[in-house]
DNA sequence: GAACGTGTCTGAATCGATCCAGATCTGAGA
DNA sequence: TCTCAGATCTGGATCGATTCAGACACGTTC
């Protein structure tokens, strides 16, 4: 039995299939009498309604923006910072009738095929790291799309907060209470060297790890003397990295992660260490994340529910003229995790 | 500026539509040196690959398969059970190069629209709840679709576990160490009344408590004298319900949770009351999430990862004759959160 | 030399809907 | 009575690709 389509109902109920289709699109274009018949044949012949591939070929329109996420699966849902940007998109969104296809992979060579094949209005690339294959996949699609967080790409809409002067503001206020000897614990996958003077136009972490330089130099130091390590995007993660700069002589008198989860770790360290914050040691994070808050963390917070709004928005109707970087308001929150520290 | 399809790079090297195609969907039909001609030019152009719609409604396959979560965005990643289900899909959806679009919703009224409208060739019910809106749109929709854990429709493909008779054998095994006083807790949205007797068709929740009342009657009991509570599906939730119950005096020898989840907050309150499992209080779970093991409880496993596999081979190739309910083997795992009751 | 197979390319039909310009009818107003 | 606006409906063109049957050239084989 052939499928059941606008034809076959047309001709069932003996009217033509563009009164057929305005019966389920345009409702006002035909008689409410009439309409109902047509409903009811379709339901009878067991219509599935409009195909939604056709009707995406021919309205020229998804109704759908991707959402390109890192490649760890779970990331979108686990990181708190995530689940507020999805909010504010799908806010935008749905008043378009806009709905959110969320992409990511086991790997990253998948992301290019995925990014070549789905059928949607936009993308968002979100967070990704720099040279990740499904950004130039991106760019040969020819679709719009924007960059949420890092990196910052010549030419190609970008929404995010300066990470670099947010890290500087961050790090002078360390200083200004006094703090001399500093550790600092970065994100990255193994093997990552990031590169600070290319902070411009690159990643996130670099450009965070340059603020704190910035501040640093400001006040006379040495870069060379902050203990800098390296470590995974987690609690866990920076618990042991915080564990490493904690056991040196003379140890930190304040570290800075550049993500709140990795200062969380870092807190938890800091007690198994028999330490404690702030008196004997100030830790810093980034990003505000909820349980920040709860853990009375320093941090910076950024607007993450209002960077979703402004990266839908910026899909939903883009503006003339191409606006490369939007800038967000940032905002150094002081909390008890941070205070002057201790006597020598 | 026309947008650059098949046809314009056709006119531009001077060869029909087909062969443009072919170029890039079925390479083997022409001559390697046209073929690299023609991607050449297509390049050039800025070609961004045959349009995903339009190939999606001539070739009548999308490559796509929806797996609708709850109204949870969280759920899906936060889950151990939902990551290690979806990770059996994907491993089978991959040889046949079809990708997974996620859909969850904010509300559950936003899910018929979508189910309506995604661009996809079948669709997993992922462990919706009974009367969840989705289940008749998708119906409605005329696609293959199979429901996964719960709950059981009439003529509906199934894949899940043996839930009642697991519940039964989790309880039996703690009646037979001695318990008499048994505690339950199961997960359910405010106002949720599992009708036990319905169990045969209906959600894992009734089947599960309808397990356990099985062997609570085999043992002589009422099912009456079994204190019963509900809450929501998390830890938290578990600690909340388990502290109530923990409190009645006599307290309860056993609490038997609905899901590893809840147990685990049970065991919490039970650390919070300052009782020793499994000497003061025995306490058991269900689904064997990984955390289940590092925290040494007692559950049921499932076989989730190869749950998502067999859920993805019935859409990928349907069988010739429908098998409406796929049972899964399941385990009775003992660890150390039970044992005998504590002397009276 | 006829028949055949293979490699390469083409044109028309098709997927299922929506858009657009126009046909037809109805009732109100001049 | 005639005109006109609005409501209702229609047929054909179109979205951008894939499919299918067949055309053509070129060797091979008997």
């Amino acid at each position: 039995m052939a499928r059941v389509t606008l034809k076959t109902i047309a001709e069932e109920v003996g009217v033509s299939r563009t009164t057929v289709s305005n019966a389920f699109s345009r409702p006002d274009q035909l008689n409410p009498e009439l309409r109902r018949r047509i409903l009811d044949t379709a339901k009878r012949l067991g219509y599935a309604g409009p195909d939604p591939a056709a009707r995406t070929l021919r309205r020229g329109r998804a109704g759908v923006l991707g959402v390109v996420l890192t490649e760890e699966i779970s990331y979108a849902f686990t990181d708190p910072y995530a689940v507020a940007f999805l909010r504010g998109l799908a806010e935008v969104a749905e008043p378009s009738s806009t709905s959110l296809l969320l992409m990511t992979w086991p790997d990253d060579t998948a992301a290019e095929a995925s990014v070549r094949e789905a059928i949607v209005d936009g993308f968002v690339a979100f967070c990704l790291h720099e040279g990740h294959p499904a950004l130039e996949a991106l760019r040969l699609r020819r679709l719009p799309y924007v960059i949420a967080g890092e990196p910052r790409l010549e030419g190609v809409p970008f929404v995010g907060i300066d990470d670099r002067e947010a890290a500087y503001q961050l790090c002078s206020y360390l200083l200004r209470l006094g703090h001399r000897r500093l550790g600092v614990l970065h994100d990255g996958r193994p093997g990552f060297e990031p590169d600070l003077d290319a902070a411009g136009t690159s990643g996130a972490v670099a450009a965070r790890l340059a603020g704190f330089r910035d501040a640093v130099r400001e006040f006379g130091l040495d870069w060379a003397s902050v203990a800098v390590r390296r470590t995974t995007h987690s609690h866990d993660g920076g618990h042991e990295a915080a564990s490493v700069l904690l056991a040196a002589d003379p140890r930190p008198t304040a570290l800075l992660a550049t993500t709140d989860l990795i200062a969380l770790g870092a807190l938890r360290a800091a007690r198994d260490a028999g330490l404690s914050v702030p008196a004997d040691l100030s830790v810093t994070g980034f990003d505000d994340i909820p349980q920040a808050e709860a853990a009375g963390l320093t941090t910076i917070r950024q607007p993450k529910t209002e960077k979703g709004r402004a990266v839908g928005r910026l899909l939903l109707d883009p503006p003339e003229t191409p606006s490369p970087a939007l800038l967000m308001g940032h905002e150094l929150i002081v909390r008890n995790s941070t205070s002057l520290p201790p006597d020598p």
